[in-house]
DNA sequence: TCAACCAATAATGTATACATTCTTGCACAA
DNA sequence: TTGTGCAAGAATGTATACATTATTGGTTGA
């Protein structure tokens, strides 16, 4: 009913699409959308009766899902939403911190390509001219975040290092995966983090890799305190220690 | 014939060993062993016969090592061992020791458990006591191998984060795949990276994450410094420009 | 009441047949 | 000779039946 054929859905605009790699993609939106409860357990039989499609291609799906980290898998028993602790998520932005500061280091040493200068030069505008209003609406933080997105996807490529890519996606992954994640960042910190950014871009033109890594690196730990700190805010506002118990189980 | 039957030979250590399992390590292996041409195409019928199961495992393993990045995958094409250039190589040199720093900031940050402790005392004992012979033979170099696996090892599991462990496996795994990469290290870099590990211990120890850190990261960026000389040094030396265009195609 | 045991059930693991896609080789025309 | 097109073969993708392992629930014994 509610999924159409998958067969017949092939558009042609990405060519060779298994079922295996859209059912990943289902179920991984899924999973981070909150869907599933960490630890749930995901079974084989229910997800292809629900997706319409055999056991084969969920087996494979879930398979690669487990080998990006959102899914826990033990032989015989099967594979469970994994559940990241708070611990895990401030140290995935640690080792994203490293592995973006060598990055910036490698797309120093190496340079920019043409595009790869443009992309970053036009979410540089981008972001000067959606920081000039002195404030943000919700949408903007919205394009925000596609402006970051653009300028480090830029540098990561410029990296030209495969394995490198492959981590900080791997890092990226762990993060969405907790739904009390959304930092809802101040227009201070946006703004200084933008100038991280211009810092950032000028380090790599001047081919200064010392001073790429050590900014970048700082600029993803900024993100880090003020998720830490954000985190406690909320532990301590949103459920008050004397509430707690008052409430219904 | 060379293949005992899988399923009677589960040996009562390892409970839950399926198939798939089985199959990714002994292919693991052979890639490792160099026993695949890098770029080379595994086909899945192929190993099926050649290793007594059906395909459906084989394709498991398969995806299995593709996610650990020794294969390279295509849908509707199969997979193909991954072939390294040396600058992969070297970069992955480069990831891997932002990585193990961490790690030794990590357990400089949250302390050793007795075990890892009793570890690592026993790998600089037993490093001490192979040095202080002033020279080292080939099975000496295999057994400072051991010793220097079980020094990382503890650091890497006092970091207590699993995602940092996952991906130093993944650096681990390119570099053993290129087959002229067996570094000859002289008895003096021996001594000076087991100098290191005094020192690192010493750090963690005093909890100076900071020192640890910047110890980690010099110490496995020597690894890669003497494994790019010793490239040149065999690029120079087994083929002169001179002899290359003469030796027959 | 509680623990251990065992059968029934349901889940995952494997094998195999079929569907789809890609590759290969040759025929044919420019 | 060279390039295009097509058909045969071979490879991968999928569905399904069967095998093996976990789990569950009840029974039995203390």
């Amino acid at each position: 009913m509610e999924n159409a054929p998958t067969a017949s859905q092939d558009e042609g605009l990405t060519p060779n699409r298994t079922r295996s790699l859209s059912v990943a993609d289902r179920i991984r939106s899924a999973i981070l959308c909150g869907d599933f409860a960490p630890g749930e357990k995901l079974r084989e039989v229910h997800l292809s009766e629900t997706l319409g499609v055999s056991r084969t291609p969920i087996r494979s799906a879930l398979q690669a899902l487990a080998a990006e980290g959102l899914l826990d898998y033990a032989p015989n028993r099967g594979y469970a939403v994994r559940s990241f602790q708070t611990a895990e998520i401030v140290d995935a932005y640690e080792i994203r911190a490293m592995m973006e500061a060598l990055a910036a280091r490698f797309a120093a040493e190496r340079g920019l390509s043409d595009a790869e200068r443009a992309v970053i030069e036009g979410a540089l505008a981008d972001g000067d001219r959606l920081l000039a209003k002195g404030s943000l609406h919700d949408d903007d933080r919205v394009t925000y975040g596609s402006i970051n997105f653009a300028f480090h996807d830029a540098i990561h490529s410029a990296a030209r290092c495969r394995m490198l890519g492959e981590m900080i996606r791997l890092c990226q992954s762990v993060a969405p995966s907790s739904h009390r994640n959304i930092v809802a960042f101040e227009f201070d910190d946006v703004r200084r983090r933008h100038d991280d950014h211009h810092r950032i871009y000028d380090a790599i033109l001047a081919r200064d890799s010392y001073r790429a890594e050590i900014l970048m690196r700082e600029h993803v730990a900024s993100v880090r305190s003020s998720l830490v700190r954000s985190m406690l805010k909320r532990a301590a506002g949103s459920t008050p220690p004397s509430s707690r118990l008052s409430a219904a189980g």
